[in-house]
RNA sequence: GCCCACGUAGCUCAGGGGUAGAGCGCCUUCUUGGUAAGAAGGAGGUCAUGGGUUCAAAUCCCAUCGUGGGCUCCA
């Protein structure tokens, strides 16, 4: 397959960056360029702007750029001297940057390492009146573009730091989406509109799971019945499954003294994450950021044999981190979530066999759940910081240990500098969602430090202490990250076995209300969640439960009682023949059991 | 945290320097209806909060809080 850098479409892109910075220039004069590179979908060029950005400026700057290709105008490639480069950018500051940066820093205007073998050789692209510090490539000409195919004005100016530092200048990031043809853009724009729509926080709202207080605070998010029902759900699904693999289900509180993150080491390499220090009665508590060291008192609340380990604790453990206002996003990033977390001690050697049934279980519990497009990522960390713990030599370990693991179960990974927990490397398994966005959900890491910095100890075959091997992991990652992709995954519409509400019973009238809540009455005893929608006729009951996208509605009327059948209407508008109650439970409970996405399964061979 | 935008009824939104609007939802009554809204009445808002400008502010200005799009950071 065609590399994007190499594609017309990336030229496209990387032409309309350069057109837009000409437009803006006329708008702005005195404006000063940043970069503007294309991006997965489009592109986007920097700015130092002398005022904020209104939307008839890009109004305006849209007409201008169709104005410019409609000029066809050459892009004119020139290798300049340093020299030149300095002169033709002398008001320019961030391009300077840029040139000092290729000629002197051996950086690309990433801050990106330049390969050393290469001689530096600087080149502008012009077209028109503008010229560019810039590699292409591009286009031949500006009339190869399509003027309808392109929008700046679909998402709202954005500001962003230069080179991507938060210590830097804040600069005007105007983005631009662009394509071949008018018709492709506008397939891209009616598939964001789509994306919208199934917005986990629409559909939070629309379908009752969880809402949001500013009395009880930002990021805290509040679970209605119908939301914490799905919670319940998938936890008793993943505890269940824990149970079955041997693990041993624990309960810590949320708070811990200010000595024990000192231990372990949160506080203060993971400080800047965390809520600050409780003052009670002159001891501090913090607020816990994670379950590790609570854990780590129950194992060394008694002594362990290896004859013990691997010993698994599991908890579904709340925990608080502080994370900037800006961050914050739904039931994606929030302050306080709950980790479907387990710490596993082991023995070296029982290491890479245990590391293997956990990767196993998390791809256990993806499959369950319908999740296929993810990717595995080998977080090591990044060798210029110092907010890590332990040393080399651990590092190493446990990375190797992980890397070893992958390459065993034959697993697609890459490695990522930088990816690391503080105490450890991981393998953290990233989902891509409808929107293309990628979330990390899964997460398995290899822990030699804390054992070390808490002094932990088994007594081996040998009768002497030794050290065990910490595993930390968690598959959904959080419940609440999790479940806010699960609703955009699904679109509101679970599986049976999610969802909050099974069967919605809607009686014909209220003639057959007693049939009808006998009825009620047998499902709910056969295990299902079930409602009764009352209100309205039976259009609007219909109407009513769809809305809430409940899998079967069960129809009940004078014409069902008498044949002891009832009629079933899917959400998706699907109508089944009336069949037998006792049919419809079978049915309902093999879809229900076997965790099917098809809620009319072939029940031939059953 | 930073840049920009937004905040009007439970929800979705219109309006806009001179006594607050719609649809849906909610309540009451009537209706007992076979596959996406039965009918009629009614309640509900200090227009996010606090200041300022003005004879007069929901409307203009400032601040705060909250939300959204980005940046940075992360499960």
């Amino acid at each position: 397959m065609e590399r994007y850098e190499d594609s017309q479409l990336y030229k496209i892109r990387h032409s309309m960056a350069h057109i837009l910075a000409q437009a803006m220039l006329e708008r702005f004069p005195g404006a000063r360029i940043a970069i503007g590179p294309p991006i997965e979908d489009g592109f986007y060029y920097d700015f130092e702007l002398p005022r904020a950005v209104h939307e008839a400026d890009l109004k305006w700057v849209t007409e201008r750029m169709k104005e410019i290709i409609k000029g066809d105008y050459p892009f004119i490639r020139r290798v300049v001297s340093p020299e030149e480069a300095r002169e033709l950018f002398k008001d320019q500051p961030y391009k300077l940057e840029l040139i000092e940066g290729l000629v002197s820093g051996g950086v690309d205007e990433n801050g990106n390492p330049l390969p050393t073998n290469e001689d530096v050789v600087l080149t502008t692209y012009r077209q028109d009146t503008f010229e560019d510090l810039c590699r292409g490539p591009h286009v031949e000409r500006t009339g190869e573009l399509n003027p309808e195919a392109f929008s700046i004005t679909f998402k709202e100016p954005a500001g962003a730091y230069w080179r991507g530092d938060e210590k830097n200048q804040m600069l005007t990031r105007i983005y631009g989406t662009a394509w071949r043809t008018p018709e492709e853009l506008e397939e891209y724009l009616h598939l964001l509109e789509e994306a919208k729509q199934r917005d986990h926080r629409r559909l939070g709202t629309e379908l009752e799971l969880f809402t949001f207080s500013p009395m009880v605070g930002k990021g805290l998010p509040l679970w209605k019945p119908r939301g914490a029902i799905l919670r319940d759900i998938l936890q008793r699904f993943l505890q269940d499954e824990q149970l079955a693999r041997g693990y041993l289900p624990v309960v810590t509180p949320h708070i811990g003294k200010l000595d024990l993150y000192i231990t372990s080491g949160h506080y203060p390499y993971y400080a800047e994450s965390q809520f600050d220090p409780i003052d009670v009665e002159g001891e501090q508590y913090l607020l816990k950021p994670m379950n590790c060291p609570h854990h780590i008192q129950i194992y060394k609340d008694q002594p362990r044999s290896h004859r013990d380990l691997p010993l698994r604790l599991m908890e579904f453990g709340t925990v608080y981190r502080y994370e900037q206002s800006g961050e914050l996003n739904g039931l994606t990033r929030v302050r306080g979530f709950t980790v479907d977390d387990a710490h596993i001690f082991v023995t070296p050697e029982q290491l890479l066999d245990e590391f293997i049934a956990v990767v196993e279980l998390i791809q256990f519990v993806f499959n369950s759940l319908g999740l296929h497009d993810f990717r595995a990522r080998v977080g090591v960390r990044d060798p210029e910081s110092d907010k890590y713990i332990g040393d080399d030599e651990m590092w190493e370990k446990a990375a190797s240990a992980i890397i070893e693991a992958c390459e065993h179960m034959g697993l697609q990974y890459h490695v990522a500098k930088g990816e690391a927990a503080f105490y450890g490397p991981k393998l953290d398994f990233i989902f891509r969602d409808v929107l293309k966005r990628e979330w990390q959900l899964g997460t398995v890491q290899v822990d030699y430090s804390l054992p070390e910095r808490f002094q932990m100890e088994y007594i081996g075959s040998d009768n002497k202490p030794h050290r065990p091997v910490m595993i930390h992991r968690a598959p959904f990652g959080s419940l609440e990250r999790f479940i806010g992709i699960l609703i955009e995954h699904y679109n509101g519409a679970f599986p049976l076995w999610l969802s909050p509400t099974q069967i919605a019973i809607l009686p014909v009238s209220n003639k057959v209300q007693t049939e009808a809540e006998a009825l009620e009455a047998r499902l709910k005893a056969e295990g299902f969640r079930v409602e009764m929608f009352n209100k309205g006729q039976l259009g609007r009951k219909i109407r009513d439960a769809r809305a809430l996208k409940i899998p079967y509605l069960a129809i009940i009327g004078p014409k069902d009682v008498e044949n002891g059948t009832v009629s079933i209407r899917l959400r998706d508008d699907t109508e089944l023949e009336p069949m037998p109650v006792e049919d419809f439970i079978k049915m309902a409970k093999y879809v229900a059991q076997n965790r099917l996405g098809d809620l009319v399964p072939d029940m031939s061979n059953v």
